[in-house]
DNA sequence: ATACAAATGTTATGTTGTAACATTATCATA
DNA sequence: TATGATAATGTTACAACATAACATTTGTAT
């Protein structure tokens, strides 16, 4: 456990301030979906952490510890791809918004991006007029990223 | 197998024209998802067929058909709830794009717009420029109906 | 020490989706 | 009208994703 030392340290204290236990099972999910960088299904992230840490963990597990990490936006989740990806931009704060995922079909995979609140604005107002108020604008985007698009010639 | 009569008879004549086959299961699944008026997993579905025809669909069957109707364009996924719609806005030609959905977190209403190009347009570049190209634009928004906003007080 | 809450373990099951192969229906044409 | 090709559906079995319900362990404040 060295190359993402930092993160993890970093997170340890983000955890402090916010009065939350980042636990031993919780950092080794975390690092395990680090080190995947990309997005993983439960089941995947079962299978790195054997191989990470030598060490089962049921699925019960795993979705609970996810489900902490999420409400901590440390870890986002896929709908579209029933997958969890770690946050790409960990903050002290913490609940920055307007991420977004682009999800390369070929390679899968995913960019996270933050688009300008401008542009989310002219969507919710095209929205308002259908008489619906945008609680949770995470957008889910599948396409081809410009490796996979310029190796199919 | 009354009030959609005019929808089903329309849509008939549309798989005549595109010479594909609009058989009697595929009639039944299509006229089940109008009928229901919300999204529905298949197995939701298979629940719908039993109690609106008495027969039994297999999951298999129930995906087959669902795909045909994807593909013809008169059934939406939504990728976020792993739901199916039946499509707002069927048309002779059927393959108007920039659909969107509007989905109730709380009623679980789904509301298909279409926004038009040039919004599309603006994120679009946004999302060129971190080197993606957009295949499939379909945007799923969580939020709140009015109905549901304003009976929360 | 002890009592309470938070975290994790365990078992069982529910839900979503598909692979692979068998059978039946449809339809053009020899 | 037989026949052969293709499309559609049936069937079995299972893979993959997710949670309910209850038991046990761990952490922590007093």
């Amino acid at each position: 456990m060295k190359t993402f030392d930092i993160t993890l340290n970093y997170v340890q204290d983000v955890c402090k301030k916010r009065k939350v236990s980042m636990t031993k099972k919780r950092q080794k999910v975390f690092y395990s979906l680090i080190k995947a960088a990309k997005a993983l299904s439960a089941y995947e992230l079962i299978n790195c952490l054997k191989t990470d840490f030598d060490e089962d963990f049921a699925p019960m597990t795993i979705y609970r510890i996810l489900k902490f990490l999420q409400e901590q936006m440390l870890v986002h989740k896929l709908q579209s791809a029933n997958k969890f990806v770690a946050c790409a931009q960990i903050t002290d704060d913490g609940f920055h918004k307007n991420h977004h995922f682009l999800i390369c079909s070929s390679c899968k995979k995913v960019d996270e991006i933050y688009l300008e609140q401008s542009i989310i604005e002219v969507v919710n107002i095209n929205i308002k007029n259908k008489g619906f108020h945008i609680s949770d604008p995470q957008l889910e985007l599948n396409g081809i990223c410009d490796n996979c698009h310029s190796t199919k010639t």
